[in-house]
DNA sequence: TTACGTGCAAAGGCTTTGCAGTCGG
DNA sequence: CCGACTGCAAAGCCTTTGCACGTAA
């Protein structure tokens, strides 16, 4: 698999030996199609009869995102999830507050815009996140929650951590 | 002022009581220029001889939110920060990864890319947060970390919680 | 062999919660 | 007066860290 060769090469460009553990740990990734979380990946090992700590897969995630082969997400779930990314484009998110579903999607026009702003700005830009909260398809017409007060509801706040 | 008066009218809606410790931190947030922590209030308040508990603080803050008044943000400090929300048009956010400045920016362009594509993917939005990460002008050129592998630097993992 | 990794449990740091006393309306 | 709030301290959670033992190269 060449994620995991691009593995392999940076830690022994830093010197760093490849145990089983963090092949195990870096395969489970990189094999999920979606965001896991620490306990996913634990579970994912678990049930496949390898017993890896859970210290020891922070401590390779974080490797893996030092190695730009990770991504760290926050949606707002009170614990971090984890994306592998190849070589991909960089791609942005549309979230769920009702059931939570994340939906990727990509837009040329984005990368232009982030563009235009930092340069105007004097930012030199090295990544994005961008979530757009709302209800999926599905949630449409499920709403409860407590009344806000003044602005509209379509740019009421939203969660972030939420 | 005015969002005071928007607070007070939430908590009269929904029947609950406008107490002093409210109405400080609802103040100490309104006035505040930029995103605050809980910290940060607190310091705030107890510097104007207000005796505050973090517990406090924090209902309160989750109130502001509820009432979409105030905003969550999290800029991956481990902690969360709170900014007032007015009646105020979205905005965005430029993070510089080495010092931690954080600039504002709006773009009409990013309303629309927003709506088009939660339309076309069926989600009705509700609110959204970008954070574009890089070095800001004073910090360009003095980077360090450690050397990703494979994709250009340029579209490598960056923080998010981070 | 030797530096680095691993597991476990304890420690850390932010946020939430339980409870007795207090207060707004 | 009654329901809701406040403060404190304790509890919760995710994540990091210390340490003795194990392991890749």
């Amino acid at each position: 698999m060449l994620m995991m060769d691009l593995f392999r090469s940076y830690l022994h460009q830093n010197r760093l030996p490849l145990t089983h553990q963090r092949e195990a740990i870096a395969m489970a990734l990189f094999e999920a199609e979606h965001h896991q979380s620490v306990d996913d990946l634990a579970d994912l090992l678990r049930g496949r009869g390898e017993h890896v700590g859970k210290a020891t897969i922070y401590r390779t995630l974080n490797l893996l995102v030092e190695a730009g082969l990770a991504r760290e997400l926050d949606f707002g779930e009170g614990f971090k999830r984890y994306e592998h990314q190849a070589g991909e484009t960089q791609h942005d998110y549309l979230i769920c507050t009702s059931c939570g579903k994340v939906a990727r999607f990509r837009r040329e026009a984005m990368d232009r815009l982030q563009a235009d702003v930092a340069s105007e700005l004097g930012f030199a830009v090295q990544s994005r996140m961008l979530k757009i909260y709302g209800f999926c398809d599905a949630c449409a017409g499920a709403e409860s929650s407590g009344q806000a007060v003044g602005s509209p509801a379509s740019v009421g706040a939203g969660p972030e951590t939420g």
